[in-house]
DNA sequence: GCGCACATGACAACGGTTCTCATGTCGTTT
DNA sequence: AAACGACATGAGAACCGTTGTCATGTGCGC
């Protein structure tokens, strides 16, 4: 972790549904992070901020935001969930350090094309694809 | 599930470790599965058929199984883990039926070298890819 | 055939996630 | 401004897949 603990209150950012001030935190800390984030991490980063937001009420946000489109999901080596806040509302890829959980948006176009190819040609359909590339980043491979 | 419960014992299939019947039996019902399954139903499928083998020695054999990359393991939305035999010793990719979780294995050549390229314009070190394919397949979508 | 390291299985423990339900509050309507 | 109803919250329990524990069983090299 390397920013900022807790984010302000985002201003003018749509929430999902009402505008409470869990929602508020719980958006603003996930935009205030760069890196993918677990529902227990974020949660432990609010009540370390002296935030007091419920474990399910983050669940509850995250998950929502996720359907809605508004955050990327993948899962961690362990089965964990993880999350970050989508700007952008098109679909994306991440290759996500393994050491500091840092994502770095990859250009999957051709993974895209690929598996639309895979679609056509298999028969299958309503095919989804989830990609995840893993590995160690610069910073934390010169820190060993 | 559409082909048989009770492999035979494999004959000539190289185990892991010791020769146990518990092992022979789970490794032939994996081999005797073309859909990818999980620990659980596998364990049931055993029980089932009257074979008695614990659930932890299901578990442990499937697990040293993916290690020793003998089995292809995916993870399912609900972030079960679905075990497949591999006979092949090579990576392998797949398009996961959702519904009646045949796994139908599609050439990947391409995300395999779109995975080096990245891996080798990012800088980052020992990057590994999964990526999954799911749709409903053309007998299952027949089936609505 | 002996012995021991490895394997097994019943069960408990674990960890992430979801459910429950009583209470609180947003936002709209009068 | 007050009231109301639908939605949101949070503490804790429940859930479920998975892994650990440990006493007992057994494959296999000597």
């Amino acid at each position: 972790m390397r920013e900022d603990q807790a984010a302000p209150p985002p201003a003018d950012v749509e929430l999902i549904g009402r505008r409470t001030p869990q929602r508020s935190t719980v958006l603003g800390a996930l935009i205030g992070s760069a890196e993918f984030l677990s529902a227990q991490a974020l949660h432990l980063r609010l009540l370390a901020a002296g935030e007091h937001v419920g474990l399910s009420t983050v669940y509850r946000t995250l998950t929502a935001l996720a359907e809605a489109g508004r955050a990327d999901v993948v899962r961690d080596p362990g089965g964990e969930r993880l999350f970050r806040y989508r700007p952008s509302p098109q679909h994306r890829h991440y290759l996500l350090c393994r050491v500091c959980g840092t994502g770095l948006p990859v250009d999957s176009s051709l993974v895209g094309s690929w598996a639309a190819g895979i679609s056509a040609s298999s028969g299958f359909a309503d095919v989804q694809h989830t990609v995840e590339l893993t590995g160690t980043c610069p910073d934390c491979l010169r820190e060993q």
